[in-house]
DNA sequence: CAGAGTACATAACAAACGTTGGGTATGTAA
DNA sequence: TTACATACCCAACGTTTGTTATGTACTCTG
């Protein structure tokens, strides 16, 4: 009944890795069967067992996007409320070559999320978690004064919208946003929120 | 010389038509020779014949995008300045399920467009296009003094970003996103910024 | 009226894809 | 030891893709 020779949660994060690899290699529409295998040095045999077919290896694909970009080298909150909001918008864009690299997979990855219908509500609901980030710290924010009144869940909607809208910008003409401008169209629209 | 029978701008224009169905119905994914071929009710070789081949077709349907969207129903200025820039955020945002459609097929494209070169520098160039529009409402609206001064680049890539972020959100979550909701969003936004 | 070039249809093509099933080795359970 | 399930490689299949060559009907030109 138990595996018979390898631990098989670490050959699936074998497997996990090299989904990764590929992604970050050629984006989501060189994620392929064989690419992975090839990544892995193994057969595509060896993916399918581990994962059921495509779609679940593109459902994976989606779920490692989503952790490492919360992995990744992140800017720790230095205080709750509108600094946090700060830090999580911070968090997201692409002011490193790194992060321009995850951004340029998560934006190909909405193409893949509006074709299928599964990974469309995954993404809905992956939207939905980050929304409740952001509210917690506009709520903090609020009560310390540093934002005015209003509907948490509309400023979060609003903060998002800027940070992704500016994802998507600096994706199509990265030599235009540099890291500084970013943080400044960052701290000029917090300081809008402000008011 | 001349074309033999047929007026090749016009059945061009008979292509062209057809890339935009397919778009419609399937998206950039589904856009192929043979599924434009056969919205068109005829061969692969016609396509080829008017388009040099695939990558040809995918950049006339990005143009097609464009073009779509700027002759799409829209609501006109009814002032120059703050109110100008506002219809311009209100164009875009997919307040009707025609808009929602056309707004889905934008944002497949800019996987298509990340994945080319050529396509690449494209869409940089248009979402410059759309910054000089914004640009333009938003000197007015200074010198109106509707909005506070500072830099209008930086304030039309903010508003650009505001726009395109909240359509991704609308985009995964249309329930939640009624077109209500986006006015009173963009308001607020606009009023943010007027502060 | 002959010839040439255009406007297509048809079909063959290789490449790449996801999927599937057979085969083998190796471990655990009886 | 026997039996079975796991882990995995290998190979083939059918499909879909873009590309391209061939063939045919037509219409202008000369």
């Amino acid at each position: 009944m138990p595996p018979a020779r390898a631990d098989h949660d670490a050959r699936r994060e074998d497997v996990s890795a090299a989904v990764w690899q590929v992604l970050a290699e050629h984006g989501f529409p060189g994620l392929t069967l064989r690419a992975v295998a090839a990544a892995l040095g193994a057969s595509t045999g060896l993916v399918t067992h581990y994962f059921g077919g495509k779609r679940e290896l593109v459902a994976h694909a989606l779920d490692i996007l989503e952790i490492r970009t919360a992995q990744r080298t992140r800017l720790a909150a230095p205080a709750p409320g509108l600094p946090a909001l700060r830090t999580h918008i911070l968090n997201i864009l692409p002011l490193t070559p790194d992060g321009l690299a995850m951004n340029r997979i998560w934006v190909s990855s909405w193409d893949v999320a509006l074709a299928d219908p599964d990974l469309f509500t995954a993404q809905t609901q992956r939207y939905e978690r980050i929304r409740a980030a952001f509210r917690a710290a506009i709520v903090v924010a609020q009560k310390q004064g540093e934002l005015p009144a209003g509907d948490p869940d509309e400023v979060a909607a609003t903060a998002l919208a800027f940070t992704h809208g500016l994802v998507v910008q600096v994706l199509f003409d990265p030599d235009r946003f540099p890291a500084e401008q970013q943080t400044r169209l960052a701290d000029d629209f917090l300081a809008k929120l402000g008011a």
